[in-house]
DNA sequence: GGTTTGGTCAACCATTCGGTTGAATTTGCC
DNA sequence: GGCAAATTCAACCGAATGGTTGACCAAACC
């Protein structure tokens, strides 16, 4: 599966997903630690991070015995935006922000998938 | 249930609930015209409906035998900042959206003395 | 009044979700 | 080598999802 609208969503839907989410803002963290504060086995924070890292949110990377996880912010990007097209709230030019976004994107890494 | 990040992170994750808030854009619908392009009982789209109505996404008002559908755009402003709360991660991308802006400001308008 | 139209309700079904537990696996430590 | 730590795997469970169908109800039409 891949970072799609419906999996970046879906792992957002979950308030323990948005938590860990949080922590990981602050800094990297290791499995063991990510579950330390929830009142759940390790084997279920091991499934969110899963879904998480499905959805692109999250990297995992193996050193030692130890895995390390990171956040990935630019996978919300596509959503990000797909959530501005309804708002006027939005204080920055959408129109103006997409093709920003499109020259970046079309400049830079590999190509993001739209979703739909 | 209220609109909360859950119910409206959920609401949004399915396909079929996003193409409906999309057609919305464009105007207000009759439950029947919405559920027209699907091709699924009109049953299942009610449903969808009634998920989006409770995240707080669209309103329902009945004039005569028939239901309209509006959206309500706010209710993914607590969402979107949410979000963009993790978007603001990206040094290298900020700062190139940032003078973006900036080009784009100064092109319409006086230009201000320091963006902050 | 009878029938169509617009929409929901209720029951059902298969699948997915979020959690558990216990066993397995890999790595680091003595 | 042997044990402890870090994590995942596998099987299971109950509840929620997304869909179906058929009955139902309310408003409109002839």
């Amino acid at each position: 599966m891949e970072p799609t609208l419906d999996t970046v969503f879906a792992a957002l839907a979950d308030p323990t997903r948005r938590a860990i989410l949080t922590m990981l803002l602050e800094d990297d963290m290791a499995v063991t630690d990510v579950a330390e504060p929830f009142e759940m086995s390790l084997a279920a924070i091991s499934k969110h991070l899963a879904i998480l890292t499905r959805a692109g949110l999250i990297s995992q990377e193996k050193r030692g015995r130890v895995k390390w996880c990171k956040l990935e912010p630019d996978a919300l990007k596509a959503a990000s935006v797909w959530m501005q097209g309804f708002g006027q709230f939005e204080p920055v030019n959408l129109d103006a922000f997409e093709a920003f976004l499109e020259r970046e994107l079309s400049a830079g890494q590999e190509p993001r998938d739209s979703a739909e």
